[in-house]
DNA sequence: CGCCGTTCGCTAACGGCGTTCACCAATCTA
DNA sequence: TAGATTGGTGAACGCCGTTAGCGAACGGCG
């Protein structure tokens, strides 16, 4: 927690704040695709080399902004969350998601940068390490953590783990390990589906993989909500928001 | 249908197939991210320049791949669908689904051209024409007919007229006026959410975007086919694969 | 056959990209 | 104050998509 010191220190941190300022800027203005170093370089006032005092490439660099927005998404959503009262676990998981996605749709080029396929899918090596990796799993965390709650609070029905085959319950078992609480494997069964077909939607609209057949998926997005919370036992829940 | 007649023509035509051939090996080899225009005309074994004889620019020679492609795609969801015997269109329709996930993942580098949103989803212009659009209607067509088949065949349960609110209902209604037979609107509701299901768990699981849990979305798949089964009727049609 | 326009390949070049290098001035440390 | 470290510079390399101009091969025609 030491805070800058010398000149120099308090110069490099302002330049750093500046740079990953910059970067956002060029992204929302040019899109991914924009986001090129020189471009940022020429936003904040230097030359492109200068910025190799900072982040050691240009992936850095962008994975730096990669956490930032997470940040700034999780941020959004706890915000919302915790704005809910009185604080039932079923209306905050459906008020988070709503609001995950009233932001993707609000920040079309973040949201590309932080769930799109820019290399990272097709080259499926995305590192586990990084600032951006904590910041990725601190968003799914803040679902998975209402989703737990919901459950903990008043379970729903699930798969029993017999149900379940083999392989798909050792995954479940393993990627449970990991969760600070521990819940039958049929909760993350059920977690994983429900995910999907939110978080799914959202990015197929976002990316225009709707737009075949909608232009605003808003009414399928309920639609798909009221089936996860009739599966959650949190029907009553379901507040159509007032928009 | 005039044939090559001339050297030339000849000459012309072989060309292109080595071009799209050579698009091809370069997009297996270094992914959507190495698919240069160089790269390719390095490939067939001709400046880059040259290249320019048979496309008005990288986009339209991507583009012509990417036709290339979905036709390839449906080509072989379309065999899938015709080796079904009997041709019960509820069997067909889940075979063409698991046929769509192999391909993906058999070919995450086409997949990812095809499906990624590589400057195309972030910026939503996606013109409605060109070759590629036509080919990603065909096979956005095959599942659409078979969905359909599978409803005219044997009527599931869907929302009436009157529980999609009114945007919803409008939209459909656009969307449904394109199609050759006509349906009820919650028919194209229901296809519409099990699309999302299906297609949307494929595109995160060939983007890694569920590598967060699993290493293999296979029962994960095979569950939400389940779902869309039973919701679809076609229960019964739901063999479990080999594989 | 020879002529002439078209086709198709080349080289050279432009501007943009990420990145490296050598250099220089400002700054901190001893 | 001397020396090391830091943070900036311009020049350069090799990649990218794209354009312009040139020359050779080819096709249709008298």
């Amino acid at each position: 927690m030491a805070g800058p010191v010398n000149r120099r220190e308090r110069a490099r941190a302002d330049t750093l704040r500046d740079i990953r300022g910059a970067a956002r800027r060029v992204l929302v203005e040019h899109g991914v695709e924009g986001l090129a170093l020189r471009a940022i370089a020429r936003e904040v006032g230097l030359t492109p080399p200068a910025l190799y005092r900072y982040f050691a490439s240009r992936e850095e660099l962008v994975e730096r902004v990669v956490a930032d927005l997470y940040d700034e998404l999780c941020d959004r959503l706890e915000e919302a969350r915790d704005a809910v009262a009185p604080p039932r676990p079923g209306v905050q998981l459906m008020t988070a998601a709503r609001t995950f996605r009233r932001w993707a749709i609000d920040h079309p080029a973040e949201f590309g940068l932080l769930f799109g396929n820019a290399a990272d899918g097709v080259v499926p090596e995305k590192a586990d390490d990084g600032p951006a990796a904590a910041a990725g799993r601190r968003f799914g965390g803040v679902f998975a953590a209402l989703m737990a709650a919901v459950y903990l609070q008043q379970p729903f029905p699930v798969p029993a783990d017999g149900d379940l085959d083999e392989r798909y319950r050792d995954q479940l078992r393993a990627w449970c390990a990991k969760l600070p609480v521990e819940l039958p494997l049929g909760v993350m069964a059920v977690f994983l589906s429900s995910w999907v077909r939110l978080y799914g939607l959202v990015c197929m609209e976002v990316f225009g993989h709707l737009r075949f057949a909608l232009d605003d998926a808003a009414s399928l997005f309920e639609a798909e909500m009221h089936d996860v919370a009739v599966r959650l036992g949190i029907e009553a829940d379901l507040v159509h928001p007032e928009e």
